[in-house]
Formats: structure tokens, sequence, C-alpha cells
DNA sequence: GAGTGTGAAAAGTTTCACAGCC
DNA sequence: GGCTGTGAAACTTTTCACACTC
């Protein structure tokens, strides 16, 4: 990238500061890159192009060749990149060599159908506990997990090393549950929570929010019904002549 | 913005200009600030200032005085914003004033809990329909709506008008669902289904991707964990001085 | 004095286009 | 001939900073 001459062996520092330099859009990209790479290994698929590999992942190839530089140069001119080799490398740069324990907090229908999810535990993320504020469900199995009371966050997570707390309360509890699990050690979280959640700056917070996808949708329905309609009716444009492109 | 003297009354034309040069990253933030400042009208709060909405949404007050700039300027210097009349506006350009039927399909886990969200139809996304590739499923109510077979798709989407497509099914499953989605006409498409869909270009899909959110944070977890291990170990820096900041 | 609205600068991201290698 | 890797250009988004209004 910058400097070694030739095929130096990387130091553990060169890889520390491309993964630091690898821009956060990318980041999510490799993540989809990897699942259909995966896929690949399954259908005994050993080579691939970038503009194979770019057509399967829905983005275009310049843009995939630029996330992969970011992390090496792992394909072969003239030919394509070795599928299992760039598996390994993104794995590697993602962090997945390692275990990431999950806790799922609010065990209602959304928590339910996450403990039940099969995506977790078969890419890495084994769901190490469950919690809910209902006393009744403290110790009903979920998914083959018992659930613990909340009160019991900060000892059972540090016990079993959750790195990653998935908050699935309603609104009104999250922040306090968001407190406790920080205060627990997780310096991680994914919120489906519909709330803003504060958090000390060395926590990383992601959110879904259904509502707001629902929303951004919207937007562009209610733009292309705008548009439809405008060209004939506004006096803008006439005969479907869009006037300012 | 660019020109209109004084104060102008809008033309149609001028909001739908307006509305298509809102970049997306700013509608996605809009939809948040609804939702906070509905929770504001609750609160009987009727007046906010920019640093106080940026605060409770998660950003900083300039890009969120810009965010507000896309749709016009609806605040008063020196007083701040006044909650109802913002309200009123960006549901206007989420285009949140007609209601947006949908679909899911695949009643799963994941399915029911969205069949049972509170927070579609209380945020104007009426559940209109659910489907399952299962026959035994047929006729069941859930969430207090019968569930239809997949193949009755297009016939019961362009009944009841559904504009967007939730897709809760297995990956393999997904592509085809959304085939038919589009064949009935549906031009939006909320996909929770860990595939890239291919659409033709004038359906909108956002995707949510729990594997990918979890990945998104691994990496963060192993970036810290590298740079924390490299200060001490690698030479690079001593005592805990970080060198390249 | 307080706080919006917005040009202009800075930072980040995508696309282009082609040298270099197989 | 085909395809990667990457600087440089184009575009988008964020941040700054201050003129302007109440």
């Amino acid at each position: 990238m910058t400097s070694p001459k030739a095929t130096a062996p990387e130091t553990t520092a060169e890889v520390r500061e491309r993964a630091r330099a690898i821009p956060e859009a990318a980041v999510a990209r490799l993540a989809v890159y990897l699942r259909v790479l995966s896929g690949m290994v399954e259908q005994q698929v050993t080579t691939i192009s970038s503009e194979e590999l770019a057509g399967a992942a829905g983005v275009n190839s310049a843009k995939l060749r630029k996330d992969l530089s970011y992390i090496g140069s792992y394909g072969t001119r003239g030919v394509g990149y070795d599928v299992e080799v760039l598996v390994s490398h993104i794995e590697r740069i993602l962090g997945l060599t390692r275990k990431h324990s999950v806790a799922v907090v609010g065990i209602g229908n959304l928590g339910h159908a996450l403990a039940n999810y099969g995506g977790f535990p078969s890419r890495g993320f084994p769901v190490a506990a469950l919690f809910d504020i209902d006393p009744d469900l403290t110790g009903v199995p979920v998914g083959g997990i018992p659930v613990h009371h909340i009160d019991d966050i900060t000892s059972v997570c540090a016990e079993r090393e959750v790195s990653i707390g998935v908050i699935a309360t309603p609104p009104q509890a999250a922040q306090a549950v968001c407190d406790r699990l920080v205060s627990a050690g997780v310096q991680c979280i994914l919120n489906f929570a519909p709330v803003v959640l504060q958090v000390p700056d060395y926590v990383e917070v992601r959110k879904v929010d259904l509502a707001v996808e629902m929303q951004i949708l919207s937007f562009h329905v209610a733009r292309r019904a705008d548009e439809a309609a405008g060209d004939v009716v506004n006096g803008v444009g006439v005969d479907g002549v869009v006037i300012r492109p």
C-alpha cells in the first residue's frame, strides 16, 4: 500500500494500521462480500473475478476492488481472487477469528426471534445469555437457553464474557438496559428499540430501526409520485419533459 | 434556498425540487428527528432549539440545522423551532400524509414479531397482509391478520394496494418472493433475508442484515483490541503513548 | 443575547481510467 | 487478452464559522 517493497511479510503494526484506515462504508460491504464468498465456497467455486463478485454483491466492480485493496493485494492479475484466501483475509480483518458472545435483553416477540435466529451462532456469534424483566420468564428456556432476570445482567455478562449486547426491549426500558450493559463491561450494542441511546465514547452502538426504514421507503414512494404527477400537472414541464434535470 | 425573494408561498414544483435534492443520509436522520419530536409533543414541549433537538437525536447541531434547511426555513432565529410545525413538515417530506400498506412475507419467528410489532401501524404503516408458503398456516390469524398462501401474493397485494413488501423468509426463498412482489407491483421492499436481491431499477430495496451488523461490531472490537495490544507490544508506542493519533 | 440558516472549507466516498502483471 | 490495484478526479456528506434575524 504505502511502502513495503516486494512481498514483505506484513508486520502486526501494518495490519493494524491498515485496519484502522478502512472506511466505515467499506467495512459494511466487506461483511456482505464475505457472505457471498461463503456461498461460493459451498458451491465449490475456487476463483472469482471482481466483476462476478461485484455482481453477486450488488455493487460495481471498481468499488469492490477498492474495498478489497484496503485489506491487501490478494488477487492475481488476469485471473481474479482465490475464494478461500479472500474469505480468510476478510474474516481476519472483521475480527471473526475470535468468538463474540452475545446477550439478548428483552424476550418479547423480537427477542424470541433473535434467540432462535440461526444466523448468529453459525457465524461465530453464540448467544450466551438472555434477559428479561418479567420474573415469570426467569428460568424458562428460549431457543435452548434459560432466561435470566434483568437484575443479573452484570454478573452473568461478566461470567460469560459477553462482548455484544442486543437490546430488544420496549423503548422506555432501553436506556436503562443500555446503562446496565455498559456497566457490565459490554462495549458493543445492537439496538432494536426506537430510541437514541446515550453511551460513553468508547461504546460502539449500531441501531436497527424498523420505523425509520419504513419512513425512508415512504420518502421514496412520495418522491416518485410527486415526480410523476408534477411533470404533467404543474406547468413546469410539458408532455413529460423535465425542465430541471 | 436558491432564489425566492421574501416569503414567497412555495409552489408544488419548489417542494418537489427540494425533496429531490435531500441527501439520502439526511432523510434517514429526518425520520429520527421526527420520532424525537413526536415524543416532545407528548411532553407538551412547544419549542426546541437545534442544540436540544440535536442532543436528543444524537447528532451535532450543525448537522441538524443543515438537515432541516433541506426541507425549508421553519425556525425562528434567537428562539428555535416550533415542535408541531417541524413535525408536520417532516411528515410531509417523508410522505407520511398517505398510508402505506405493508405485506409481510414469511411468518416464522421474525415474521411473527413483525406482524405483532406495534411500531408499524401506529406510524402510518398498517400491516395489510401476511404470506407464508406453509399451507398449514393459511388462514391462521397472526397478530389479528389471517395468513395467505404465498401463491396469492399478486392478487392480494393488488387488491389491498400494498406499497411496501417485507421479506422475512429464509434466504433461499427470498429472491423468488421478491420477484413475485415486484410483479405484483410492489415498488419498495424491506429485506431481512441475508441475500442480495436483484431488482429492476425502479424498485427501492432496503436491507436489514443482522449478521452484517454483528460483524461490523466485531470489526470495532478487533480494532480496539489491536490498538490496545499494539501500543504496548509492538515497539510502536511505549507506556501508553499513541504515536500515530 | 440567543439561535437559525447557509456559503465555503474539509473530510469521506465513489467512480474513472489505465499502468502493470499474469 | 484479461483482470487487478490504485492514483487522481468527481461527487457526496459533514463540519465550520459567521451574517443575519428575532
